[in-house]
DNA sequence: GCGGTAAGGTGTAAATAATACACTTTACCG
DNA sequence: CGGTAAAGTGTATTATTTACACCTTACCGC
């Protein structure tokens, strides 16, 4: 008998909050859990780790299964490990949060795995703990969010100031001045106007802006 | 076969990282490991989650086992899961971090399990991947120090203002200047002055002061 | 008993950062 | 060609953060 032997061992799994922002509003992909126990139950996506995988790779993996996406922005939010919060069998399961473009993911790959994008603000009573691992991520996300450049995963390469500013409004849950708001921006030489303008936002016509990582690397200072 | 039998199931362990103030220094307990794999190395203190307790349970048995202490301060730094973290089987392991006053912790137990208070800017190579989990914890764990009142636990329940301060200065890795550190202090009204005097830090003698949780409550407003 | 020493204790001014606030421009639409 | 709705722009006020130096106290050693 090694020294592992006598101990026991457990299921462990990984669920994905997937954040996007789509019309103004930060929304969270769930689906109908499609398995026993809680079939039908409004559930994060998630699935088990493997024994030849990281927790990483396994996020990455059901990440990828689901969205069709690779190298998407994603963090670890932590384990949770009630005992019994599968009400199946003992199960740890540790939640991930990702960033994604809600323009990036296939509409017909989203219904096929029967998920939805539902405003982070209106979200049901989920399955098992997954409530609790949204808030956690939530609030994680918003932290990252204010100190490093990671919300332009969010919005397509070419933003304008408005929609970044509607993002950041949607993400603290608060209206902000769009002067003040602006003057950080110019700061950051990293966030660059380009020459070309986005029209479909409004008649005049916005200037689309750009994250520039390799001049943000030179001076990573960011903060809204 | 159920739905879960048709996954693997791996070991799940807990790893504290342990943080003490002890000569305006912050430590860490840290001790030679007695099994094998990697018999002999420095390493965290830890141990393997049962099937009838839940993970946070796992790691107040753990710091209950190594400090006789009930009730510490800790928060869950997040899960390690390289598929070789660990050299002898596949574990995933959850990171804890606690805080205690180094003067409650009896030195006969401290030894008698091998460990020591390291300083954190001295950490050897430990084994497997426990110096990233330091690195991580020391991070929550700075962040948390300066947004909430949990660096009193890592004082005796009456401290005076320098041994408070030189605690910030460990934490942070900076001088701090003591009028406007004090400033700060005064702002916070449940940082209570008492009418005692230590005479054991300087020939003049400094006034302690207490944490008042009640009133911090009543006002949670804390920054430093 | 007295000078040296080492930590305790105290306030103000300057600089920086954060906030509040309103009007003009532009192009489409009817 | 007037209405509309989003884009774009600067300044003054307030709040926060930082920099900075000297006196007090009690012990210690001579």
């Amino acid at each position: 008998m090694t020294y592992y032997s006598q101990h026991a061992k457990v299921w462990v799994s990984v669920d994905c909050i997937i954040f996007g922002f789509d019309e103004g509003k930060l929304r969270v992909l769930i689906g109908r859990r499609q398995m026993d126990p809680g079939r039908g139950e409004w559930s994060l996506y998630g699935g088990f780790v493997r024994s030849e995988e990281s927790i990483n790779d396994a996020a990455n993996r059901v990440l990828y299964d689901l969205t069709g996406l690779r190298n998407l922005y994603m963090r670890q939010v932590g384990a949770f490990g009630s005992v019994d919060r599968d009400p199946g069998e003992r199960v740890i399961s540790i939640a991930y949060y990702a960033l994604i473009n809600v323009k990036d993911y296939e509409d017909e790959l989203r219904i096929e795995h029967g998920v939805e994008w539902v405003n982070i603000d209106d979200i049901p009573k989920l399955y098992s703990d997954h409530n609790e691992m949204i808030k956690k991520a939530r609030k994680l996300m918003r932290q990252k969010i204010s100190s490093e450049p990671v919300g332009f995963q969010l919005l397509p390469s070419l933003f304008t100031l408005s929609q970044l500013q509607k993002l950041y409004e949607a993400v603290h849950g608060e209206e902000l001045d769009k002067r003040n708001f602006r003057k950080r921006i110019k700061e950051m030489d990293f966030i660059e106007k380009t020459g070309l303008i986005d029209k479909t936002g409004s008649k005049r016509g916005a200037y689309l802006y750009r994250f520039n990582k390799r001049a943000y690397n030179q001076d990573p200072n960011f903060k809204l």
